[in-house]
DNA sequence: TTGAAAGCGGTACCAT
DNA sequence: ATGGTACCGCTTTCAA
C-alpha cells in the first residue's frame, strides 16, 4: 500500500495526496475527504524510509551509550527511560547504540549512515573521541555530561564537583573528621569518566578546605565489591566515620558491609553520596543523598536536543543542574 | 558524498560500486581496489534510508515496552541492555517504543511506517492487543513472555508459575504456615500481565496442595509501596512468617517494613521470589530467590526474531526458562 | 486547486 | 567483468 496506489483510489494525483498528508499546499475539502476516506479504509502509513530519503529527515534521534555488558546502573537506565518517552512527546523514535568509542560498528552505522538526525551522548569521557568525531562532523548533538572543554556548547549535566563538595560539607558540620570516598570503578576513572573526576575533585578538594583525613577508593558497580570496599575502608582506618560515595549499583553492598563490621547506620557511621532518589530509597536507613535529577536530565538533553535540529543555528545552549541534598535517615554526628 | 560520487572518482558505474560493497557480482581485484581507495579516502557509507527503501529491510529492530512513567524496574531495563547487545551482535540497531497499546503512536510508527524489520514485545498480558495486531499483520515477532494463547508460537518466557510454586514448596519445606504473597500493583494485575497472573496461579495453586495459609497483595513498584505492604500484611495476620514476591523494585521496602515491625530475616521471618540476580544480592540478607535470567532471555528474543527474519517460513519457537532457586540467606525455618 | 515529473541514494535486472 | 537504467515510495518544483 504506497501513495500511488491511495491515488488511484480517491482519483488523484500523489503530489495531491501528499500534499493532503502534509498540508504544506492547500488541498480542497472534497479532494481531502476523498483522500482520508481512501486512507482511512485502507490504514495506509507513509514509508519511513522513503519520507526520510526524499526529505533527508529520519525523525529518529540515536542514544549512545557505552556497553556496559550487562551491568547497567539504575541511573543509565533512568536516562534511556527518561529520553525514550521525551523523544516519544516530540514524535521522535530512539535509536539505541551501546558504543563506548567512535569506532564501534553502531557508532558508525549511525553516524556515516545517516540513521538518526542527531544523537545524545551518554556516560562522557573528560576526554571523549565521540564528541571531538562528532564535533568535527557538524553532526548535531547533545551530551549528557560534558568534557574537559564544553565549547561545544550543548550539553545538560550534573555539577559533581559541587555535589561531592556538599556532601563533605555536610559530613563536616555533623563533625566527621576521618572520611572516605567510594568512586566508580577504577577502570571507568582511568578511562576518564566525567562524573568520577570531577566527583573526586570536588571530594579532594572540599575535604582539604575542611582539614580533613579522607581516602579514597574505587569500586567495582555491584554488591559485592560494595561490601568488599567497605570491608578494606575499615581495615585501612578502622576510625573512619563515614563515607561519600558516587556508586549506586554498590550501595546495597557498602551498606552491608557496614552490618558485617559490626557499625550502625548512622549512628556510628554516615553514609551519603550522589544516587538517584528512587535508589537512595531502597536502603535502610534511606540515604541521604544529592539526588540525580536522571528524568529531568533526559528530558532536558531531548528538548535541547529538538531546539538544535529545529535551529540549526541557534547558539549553543547548556543545563548545568546541582540538585541540593536530600536529608533523608543516613547521616548523624560523627560519634 | 553519496554512491554516484564514488563511481565517478573511481571512473566505473554506480551498479559496480554497489557490487563492490555487497559482493554479490564478482568484481575484478584491481576495479575493487580503485573503489576501496575512494572509499577510504572520503568515509563513503551508504545512506540506510536509501538502501532500506530499495531492499525492504531496514536491519533494525523495534523492541516494545510499555512506558512506564520513569518507573523502569531493574528487571525491564536488564531485558533493554541486552537486547541492545545481542542485536549489535548481529548488525542490528534496536528501536525503543514505549507503547502500552498498539494505538500508541509510537507503535503505529513501528508498524505502519515499516521503521523496523521485526520487534520484541516486553511486558505480554495474557490478553494482548499489540500482539494480536502484529499477529494478524503478518509482522515478525517475539515475545518476552506468552499471551494466554501463545500459539503465535514465537516467544521467550519464564515459567511463573512453576518459579512461584516452587518458592511455596521452598517455604512449605521449611515448615511456614502462613505465607504471604507480594504481587506486581494491582493496576498491572488487571490490566492482565503475564508475570502477575501466572505467578499468583502458580503461589495459589501451590500453596493449597501444600495446605498453607496464604493472604495475596498487589504492591507499588517503589520502596516505600513495599514497606507498607508489610505493615499491611502484619497487621492482617501477625502469625505470618514468610512472603513470595514478584515484585523486585519494592524488595528494599519489604525489608525495612520487616525490620521496623522487629522481625529478623531470617531468623523470624523468611522471605523469597522471584528476582534477578544482581537485584538479589544488594539486600541484605541476600536474598534466596527464583533468578531471573534477563540476559539469557533477552539473547535468546534476539536470536529467535533473527532466525525469524532470516527464515520466514521456519516454524515457529520459543524457549520457557524455569531457572532454579538461588539458595542465599533470606529464608530458614519457620520460627 | 491540481498534475506531471525530477529527484533523494541505493539495488538489481538486463545488456554488452 | 562492467555499464545502463528502472524502480523502491515519498517530496517538491514547475506548469497549467
Amino acid at each position: 500500500m504506497n501513495i500511488g496506489e491511495i491515488a488511484r483510489r480517491a482519483g488523484v494525483s500523489r503530489s495531491t495526496v501528499s500534499y493532503a498528508l502534509s498540508g504544506k499546499r492547500p488541498v480542497s475539502d472534497e479532494t481531502r475527504r476523498k483522500i482520508q476516506d481512501v486512507i482511512d479504509e485502507l490504514g495506509y502509513r507513509p514509508n519511513a524510509s522513503a519520507r526520510a530519503l526524499a526529505n533527508g529527515r529520519t525523525s529518529t534521534i540515536g542514544l549512545v551509550f557505552p556497553p556496559a555488558g550487562n551491568h547497567y546502573t539504575g541511573m543509565q537506565l533512568d536516562f534511556i527511560g527518561s529520553v525514550v518517552e521525551a523523544a516519544a512527546v516530540h514524535d521522535y523514535d530512539v535509536l539505541l547504540s551501546p558504543s563506548g568509542v567512535d569506532s564501534d560498528r553502531s557508532f558508525q552505522r549511525l553516524l556515516g549512515e545517516r540513521r538518526v538526525d542527531g544523537a545524545i551522548l551518554m556516560e562522557i569521557r573528560l576526554q571523549d573521541d565521540r564528541v571531538d568525531h562528532m564535533a568535527e562532523l557538524g553532526f548535531p548533538f547533545v551530551t549528557i555530561g560534558r568534557t574537559a572543554h564544553p565549547e561545544h556548547g550543548w550539553w545538560v549535566g550534573l555539577d559533581h564537583t559541587a555535589l561531592a563538595a556538599a556532601c563533605v560539607h555536610h559530613l563536616a558540620d555533623l563533625g566527621h573528621r576521618k572520611v572516605a570516598f567510594v568512586n566508580r570503578p577504577e577502570q571507568l576513572l582511568r578511562a576518564g569518566y566525567e562524573s568520577a573526576h570531577r566527583g573526586l575533585d570536588g571530594f579532594t578538594k572540599a575535604a582539604a578546605e575542611r582539614g580533613l583525613t579522607v581516602r579514597t577508593y574505587c569500586c567495582g558497580d555491584d554488591a559485592s565489591s560494595g561490601q568488599a570496599c567497605v570491608a578494606q575502608i575499615l581495615h585501612d582506618d578502622p576510625a573512619t566515620t563515614a563515607l561519600v560515595t558516587l556508586n549506586e549499583a554498590a550501595l546495597g553492598g557498602l551498606y552491608r558491609g557496614l552490618a558485617l563490621a559490626g557499625r550502625h547506620v548512622p549512628r556510628d557511621f554516615s553514609v551519603t553520596g550522589v544516587v538517584a532518589a528512587r535508589w537512595a530509597e531502597t536502603v535502610t536507613p534511606q540515604l541521604t543523598a544529592a539526588d540525580v535529577p536522571a528524568e529531568a536530565l533526559g528530558r532536558r538533553a531531548v528538548d535541547l536536543l529538538i531546539e538544535r535540529l529545529d535551529h540549526p543555528d541557534a547558539a549553543a545552549r547548556h543545563h548545568l543542574l546541582a540538585p541540593p541534598i536530600s536529608l533523608r535517615a543516613s547521616t548523624g554526628p560523627a560519634a
